[in-house]
DNA sequence: ATCAATTGCGTTATGCTATAACGTGTGCAA
DNA sequence: TTGCACACGTTATAGCATAACGCAATTGAT
């Protein structure tokens, strides 16, 4: 799938989740755009909806939150699953592929005859820099 | 680590959870418990803060709910990391645990010095019976 | 025995996350 | 030009989670 010409709503969240340095909550981007005329959660969970469809946003499950894909230019959803590292202590996310762990959760769903439609990865921990 | 004895808020709450067919979200906890003097979101998050603490109860991050652990008697934290087929339209839940999978993902935080404390695998879809 | 620390519990209030439901305007194809 | 799809704005509400307070029971060191 090619990613479409972006909204004008569509453009300035994903602006800002391009320009943070970590991810954000949709309520966090809502306040950043509250000068750009953003008045309620709905414009920006309706523009993240378009974005994680178009691959170009992911959400973190496990802290509800939302970063820009970490590959400019291409669609995420080519790379197979993607995983995360999340730091719990500065926020920084770092977004992986691994072929063999595609691989092996692919075999056992295909196995159990499951029909996979979205896969989260994430590991939450401390980056090296707040690990030392 | 082993299990000690649940108190009375803990045990009301497992053995919620281990009759269910699914994965419960803690406010249809509460309101399966009100009968038995449950009156606060609060009471029902304590006891699953243990319950998850001791490893006898998993947290789906990816739809806010909780299930038991499928493993009877033992302590799931000894599986290495455990994942979840959730199915999207019945809401069966399958755990399963690889190892391949596991070491894969624990190489790559090697590599990159990362420390992990907690790592979430969740494949939703369709299982077999409502995929057909 | 007693005091201090810990743990579980109950309650009220609040905050954060997400969506329902309704209506408007715009562009485009039949 | 009418009908449809889509983006958008607004209000209201639903769903998930925790802060802060106080009380009671337990434990364990002195």
């Amino acid at each position: 799938m090619t990613t479409p010409q972006l909204t004008k709503n569509q453009s300035l969240v994903f602006d800002v989740l391009e320009k943070a340095e970590g991810p954000l909550s949709a309520y966090t981007i809502l306040d950043k755009l509250r000068d750009h005329g953003f008045r309620a959660p709905l414009q920006v969970y309706r523009a993240l909806e378009k974005l994680l469809e178009y691959g170009v946003v992911h959400r973190l499950e496990s802290i509800n939150s939302f970063v820009a894909c970490a590959h400019p230019g291409d669609d995420c959803h080519s790379h197979g699953i993607v995983a995360f590292a999340i730091c719990e202590s500065c926020g920084q996310v770092t977004e992986f592929h691994d072929h063999e762990v595609d691989h092996r959760l692919m075999e056992w769903v295909r196995g159990q005859k499951f029909k996979p439609a979205k896969t989260t990865i994430e590991i939450r921990g401390l980056c090296k820099a707040c690990a030392a």
